[in-house]
DNA sequence: AATACATATGAATGATTGTTCATATGTTCA
DNA sequence: TGAACATATGAACAATCATTCATATGTATT
């Protein structure tokens, strides 16, 4: 019989609880997890996923993008506005528009992962 | 002026409509960018990635899920079946219990590029 | 066959979120 | 300074979704 003190949770228990532990120990922080997790929700629009598509091929500001993707100027800039917030893109202003473009190199790493994925 | 009879939902535009066109034929197909935000909305929630996690360190049966996780059976179920439905996961029956494990290699590497943008 | 165990699933609910609409802020040019 | 342009933002609404609860399905053991 197991000993199951330590994890009331579970009424059944097939690996040791060691190895529960063990496991438990190998995860990383709770905290990093939930920021992966909010990290790729702002993957999981389509707008979003579209106006990175589109920033991976050049920098554009907020009415182009609006153009490109055949979608109101609101819409668009309120995503900006998570992207932003996220560190996914970054932006300059030149005259009256906001020049916006991608912040690093991982987007591009982790549309492509999810384009491989998809692809099989 | 700028010629704005082909791009009408535009009342603005700062690059010319060419340029704007050959982002368009640039860009992945729309159905290819709703599957990666569908893909990535997979990646959204803690839970499944918390499962992820674990399943990157071990294949495990529902129950050790929820007791590592401390959820319930029925919650870990509802997500097992989202990350079945999507590939991420694949599992084989043993005796009472399904053991779940990564489907494939592509898991580990999102998860492992969301971490390196957190972490910087 | 009956019981206990392990997982799956349908319905309901509370919470989150993307878009729209209206409007505010900020910039340029006459 | 005033007018037009470009972007940002707050509130509201509709839609999506994760969990819970109850229960069904599937497996092993006696």
């Amino acid at each position: 019989m197991v000993n199951r003190k330590e994890v009331p949770k579970c009424d059944l228990i097939h690996i040791h609880e060691g190895t529960v532990k063990a496991i438990q120990g190998k995860l990383p922080d709770e905290e990093i997890l939930y920021d992966l997790a909010d990290l790729f929700r702002i993957f999981s629009d389509s707008t979003r996923i579209k106006i990175l598509s589109v920033l991976l091929e050049s920098e554009m500001c907020v009415c182009d993008l609006a153009c490109t993707l055949s979608m109101s100027q609101s819409a668009i800039s309120h995503q900006l506005r998570t992207l932003k917030k996220s560190k996914l893109v970054k932006f300059r202003r030149e005259g009256k528009s906001v020049l916006y473009s991608l912040a690093d190199s991982h987007v591009e790493t982790i549309l492509s992962q999810g384009m491989e994925h998809i692809n099989e």
